[in-house]
RNA sequence: GCGCCUGUAGCUCAACUGGAUAGAGCACUUGACUACGAAUCAAGAGGUUAGGGGUUCGACUCCCUUCAGGCGCACCA
């Protein structure tokens, strides 16, 4: 089903080819590649195996290029290959080879560019993510959309995903939740509470929540003590969150298979059974550490604590897992949590987290080595932060005054899809700018807009077509059967060849797990088609919609729609609508 | 002090995990609308990939080192 992949095609049957040679007994093949070259003028492909293979061999590597060649020059679809350089060896197809792409896009649909490189094989991404304390806000949002386009990406790629979202219900931040709640419960029973005081959720927000509690219970708590209504608070209070949370991230196409939430990790025993695990393999002690270096330390007392080994695992340091009053230490749960994952089968793990994370896996990975024999593994994407601007300036906000862009607030203003793509504009690791007035700006300035707009144009193609031949059938069907040897063009070609590597960019940017790498193969997939639009008001042969043409605009047709077909194709890993007209 | 991340054109960012002459956009200069949507396109100029060393046929990419910035560094989340 691979056959979709037509690099990985060439190098398998090269790789074939080669290990049938006389010399190829004991040779290591995998670092043979057939990759689009850099340079079009190069050919349609370029293999660097005699650069690879030349010294294990022992010969030279032009000499074995010429072999390899010779071996090309005998596939079919192969029209010339040469050797170039240093020892690469170039190769041309014949343009059938790219016409049946076009058939093969058109017959697959959006499904093109599917791989089977993941082999079914299961992984869990975790991601969002936020405690139920408060609304989404721009805060949450990127990693919440890096981690759902990841998820899109690998499952095209052909991996068994599941979106998981961890929450913490137990620590003393949903105590303080409560405690707010509570007081906005009594200011809703008409009691004057004043300011909300330092310590505790200033937001509004909280307001509802209390509306909801007292539309429920009256004022049943009113005059009860705090042992008895945080309980039955944090647990209101935490379900009317999550489910406010749920809300937000629906709005931008979110939703999680599976939600862990930390106290049924302590109170199921898993946490205790984790720990077990540890001990009974002797590698918890207790003991007292070093004081940190070079940090300011001056309430620091040496005091015995009970230890993890995790120095055995390259750690830098034993990592404590109980507090000294003996309760667990914050990273516990953590521990414990992935330990429930991968007892639940999970060998790959993302996690992805915001860069004031940073150290976290390094803390998490000895115990996943011991949890998971060394077989087990943990990915962390980090994410940097969002700056914020809006006419032209920076957004400052702060949980503490409760002053918070919130996510339904984001979504109002710009929609959900601009959020979503310009979110994935940059890499994982380095700072976003998000400009409200430039997400919704309308030039090529904008990437969303970009795409949009060459898919857009696509769309205007048939509904031209329709206009200028309305009673000829311009149905998928029909355009995958069309007669494709006109688009003979070096244009055409060159729109077909970037089509062409969908399928690898899926391939490498899912092994990779850059889902970024979507947004730029689509930019440039939609500069070209943009590109070919405009050579056509020089050259009426380079039109799409030649009236006295009827072939070559039927074959032109097939192409645009494999254009339309991969840039949804793009949007949908996105999670973003393809949209059919541009509107002022 | 230690760990992680970042450093690429004036600005904002890419570079298919080691490939050929490091690419886009913005800004700048110059062109293209009686035309499938000019919300676009074409051309020009712009670089010691922070500095230095190493590995090899070949380095932005891997290793070492220096510099600059960000984040994090018991028993807080």
């Amino acid at each position: 089903m691979e056959q979709q992949n037509i690099f990985l095609l060439f190098q398998d049957y090269l790789k074939t080819e080669l290990q049938a040679q006389d010399w190829a007994d004991g040779i290591d093949f995998s670092k043979v590649v057939v990759e689009p070259p850099r340079d079009l003028s190069h050919g349609d492909m370029a293999t660097n195996a005699a650069l690879v293979l030349n010294k294990q061999v022992g010969r030279n590597p032009r000499e074995l290029g010429e072999e390899i060649a010779e071996i090309l020059q005998k596939h079919t679809d192969v029209e010339k290959a040469e050797v170039a350089g240093p020892g690469f060896v170039n190769f041309r197809l014949v343009s059938g080879k790219w016409h049946k792409i076009i058939k093969q896009i058109i017959s697959y649909g959006t499904a093109y560019g599917d791989s089977v490189s993941g082999e079914k094989k299961i992984v869990n991404i975790e991601y969002v993510s936020a405690n139920p304390t408060g609304p989404m806000h721009v805060g949450h949002t990127r990693g919440a959309i890096l981690g759902d386009t990841l998820a899109n990406l690998l499952t095209k790629a052909g991996f068994d995903v599941t979106r998981e979202y961890y929450f913490n219900d137990a620590g003393t931040q949903v105590d303080v939740l409560a405690r707010t709640v509570h007081l906005r419960y009594l200011e809703a029973l008409g009691v004057d509470i004043g300011e909300i005081p330092d310590g505790l959720y200033p937001g509004e927000y909280l307001k509802d929540v209390a509306l909801a509690l007292v539309e429920r219970d009256g004022d049943k708590w009113q005059a009860k003590s705090e042992t008895e209504w945080l309980a039955p608070l944090r647990d209101f209070s935490v379900k009317y969150m999550m489910d406010m949370i749920q809300e937000d991230l629906d709005l931008i196409g979110i939703q999680h298979d599976v939600f862990t939430n930390e106290r049924d990790i302590v109170e199921n025993g898993t946490l205790e059974k984790a720990f077990k695990v540890l001990e009974d393999l002797d590698l918890i002690y207790t003991g007292t550490l070093p004081p940190p270096k070079g940090k300011e330390m001056e309430d620091w007392t040496p005091v015995p604590l009970t230890l993890f080994r995790s120095t055995k695992f390259g750690d830098q340091t034993d990592r404590p897992l109980k507090k000294r009053d003996g309760t667990w230490a914050y990273i516990m749960p953590d521990i414990a949590y992935h330990y429930d994952k991968i007892s639940r089968g999970f060998e790959w793990m993302i996690d992805v987290l915001g860069k004031d994370h940073s150290g976290y896996a390094e803390r998490i990975d000895p115990t996943i080595a011991v949890f998971g024999k060394g077989k087990a593994k943990l990915d962390v994407v980090y994410n940097a932060i969002v700056k914020v601007y809006k006419d032209g300036e920076a957004v400052k906000f702060s949980k503490r005054s409760g002053n918070i862009i919130t996510l339904r607030e984001m979504v109002a203003e710009v929609g959900a899809d601009a959020i979503r793509f310009f979110m994935m504009t940059r890499t994982p690791d380095s700072e976003l700018e998000f400009d409200f007035n430039k997400v919704v700006e309308k030039s090529k300035d904008n990437p969303v807009f970009y795409v949009q707009y060459a898919h857009a144009r696509c769309c205007s193609v048939f509904r031209n077509a329709e206009e200028m031949w309305p009673d000829m059938d311009i149905s998928n069907a029909v355009l995958a059967d069309v007669d494709m040897s006109s688009l003979d063009s070096i244009d055409d070609l060159e729109i077909i060849r970037l089509l062409a590597g969908w399928p690898r960019l899926v391939r490498s940017a899912a092994e990779a797990h850059e889902a970024h790498r979507v947004v730029f193969y689509l930019q440039e997939v939609a500069a070209a088609f943009h590109s070919f639009w405009t050579k056509g008001r020089g050259d009426a042969s380079l039109r799409f919609l030649i009236e006295d043409n009827i072939p070559l605009s039927m074959a032109r047709l097939a192409l645009v729609r494999s254009v339309a077909l991969v840039i949804s194709s793009g949007l949908e890993v996105m999670g973003v609508k393809p949209v059919e007209e541009m509107h002022a």
